[in-house]
RNA sequence: UCCUCGGUAGCUCAAUUGGCAGAGCGAGCGGCUGUUAACCGCUUGGUUGGAAGUUCGAGUCUUCCCCGAGGAGCCA
């Protein structure tokens, strides 16, 4: 068979004799006639099949596929507005059916199923139809990354993932043995990007990071993949200017590349459409102000005990959540308290309470996607923030010599890509957007 | 670590006061020329998460354990 062509083109070879290698992901038939849905990794079209035209070994081959069998069809492209799939609308007429393996009886049926069923499923459960959707737009949302920093002079440069200590020293960290010693799986690459900006002036590093915190709720997973842009010559302003850019570029990537599949996700692209530069700054003091008045006004005991807050405490994502609907777009907040933030990030000038730290809190509820700062530059600011959170000052020997040579204001951040993609497909729960998540209480498969 | 909820057929669930463990879907067979989670008929389906206990009798009550989900804290 010839002309092998993609069912994401298929709009392009109405009338032409074509062929489809996939998978079948339903059926459903009448007497003479049949419907195949086939797969082919890049969208879901329909097979028709129609006795009289066909050899009955033919016809008689379609009735016996099984979900998730292997084939490959031949036949002509017609437009059919009655034809289902991912682009719908188009159909083929076969002529040709090569079944390449009969699969066996397929756990996964078109009905409902548990999420416990599904996560243990977790590798036939991607080629459902809406998590083949969710993975697409998340490919879409890294390669969107790569493209506006590489395009916006920033290199990319690996870092670590055994890493010698905590980056931050608080995060629990997974152990790994190596060769006696005892190292840990990077939760970040901050430190090393902070070096690499002396050599290259914008950098960012892109992989998996690991947090063996025992967090059970939807925005978790012990394994994520975080993207860590660093700048030189940066403060907290260009830091966030850069970041409404950034966010902006990668929502409306989505928008223009992944319109089927956020069809299927049933995505309400209104809220994604106002993702444009500028996007609010909300200060942390105002931030808390607002909190409390929110919770002054409601009526529900329950969100008045989970949204008390004093000034001095972190976030919870109750709070997020509120603050984040009364925007439309992801807002900034800015100026957190400097004990409750890590100890690299430059104090407020004139209030060193506050540091120059910004977290991007992503609308609907969604709540945090990026958190970044400007860095400590002063080397005796550093040494001194290091001794206060009682750091072993030997193992930020390298770290304070950047300090030392060459020091500028510098910031960056860290983006999750889990928790990005979910708010942009607008679904419930981060595991769903890695192939294989890892979450506490789950490494299969 | 804490709080809440759950575990019954391959899957989703039901089972009244402690009294014969059921339905739908799937799968198998047959029928049907436009299906969209098709429909109609027949067939197939069980270590009720595990252990111990109470009882004439336990899916149901008690104790312990295992597993999962949601949330808190912490964080991206």
């Amino acid at each position: 068979m010839t002309n092998i062509v993609s069912i994401q083109n298929i709009a392009g070879h109405v009338g032409e004799e074509i062929t489809i290698q996939g998978w079948l992901y339903a059926k459903t038939g009448k007497g003479k006639i049949q419907f195949l849905q086939v797969r082919d990794g890049t969208g879901t079209m329909q097979a028709v099949l129609f006795k009289p035209n066909l050899p009955l070994e033919t016809f008689e081959a379609g009735k016996r596929l099984t979900q998730e069998s292997a084939l490959i069809v031949r036949g002509v492209v017609k437009e059919n507005e009655r034809a289902p799939g991912v682009p719908g609308g188009y159909e083929i007429d076969t002529a040709e059916l090569k079944v390449v393996q009969v699969a066996e009886e397929y756990p996964i049926t078109p009905k409902e199923h548990g999420v416990e069923f599904l996560l243990e499923n977790r590798h036939l459960w991607i080629r459902s139809r809406k998590q083949w959707a969710l993975l697409r737009l998340r490919a879409t949302v890294m390669r969107a990354c790569r493209d506006w920093l590489d395009s916006h002079d920033y290199l990319e440069m690996s870092t670590p993932i055994l890493t010698p200590a905590a980056g931050e020293g608080t995060s629990t960290l997974f152990e790994v043995d190596y060769f006696g010693d005892t190292v840990y799986l990077a939760q970040t690459g901050q430190l090393y990007n902070e070096a690499n900006i002396y050599s290259f002036g914008k950098v960012y590093c892109f992989g998996p990071t690991f947090r063996a915190e025992k967090s059970k709720t939807r925005r978790h997973m012990t394994e994520f993949w975080m993207l860590e842009p660093e700048m030189a010559y940066c403060d907290l302003d260009g830091l966030m200017e850069m970041e409404e850019q950034f966010i902006s570029y990668i929502v409306q990537r989505c928008l223009e590349e992944r319109v089927e599949e956020l069809k299927v996700l049933e995505r309400d692209t209104s809220f994604l459409e106002k993702v444009t530069p500028p996007f609010p700054r909300v200060s942390y003091d105002d931030a808390v102000e607002r909190i409390k008045k929110i919770r002054v006004e409601t009526d529900d005991p329950e969100l008045k005990a989970l949204l008390e807050i004093e000034w001095g405490q972190d976030f919870g994502s109750p709070h997020e959540t509120e603050l984040t609907k009364l925007y439309d777009k992801p807002i900034f907040v800015y100026g957190y308290p400097t004990q409750v933030k890590a100890f690299y990030m430059e104090p407020w000038p004139n209030r060193p309470e506050v540091c120059k730290s910004v977290d991007l809190l992503a609308p609907e509820g969604y709540g945090e996607i990026t958190g970044g700062s400007e860095r400590i530059s002063d080397p005796d600011l550093l040494l001194e923030r290091i001794h206060h959170d009682n750091l072993p000052e030997e193992a930020f020997k390298w770290y304070l010599d950047l300090r030392r040579y060459g020091s500028v204001p510098h910031s960056g951040f860290g983006l999750g890509v889990e928790r990005t993609v979910t708010w942009i497909a607008g679904i419930h729960h981060v595991r769903e957007t890695n192939p294989f998540p890892r979450t506490l209480g789950r490494v299969y498969p």
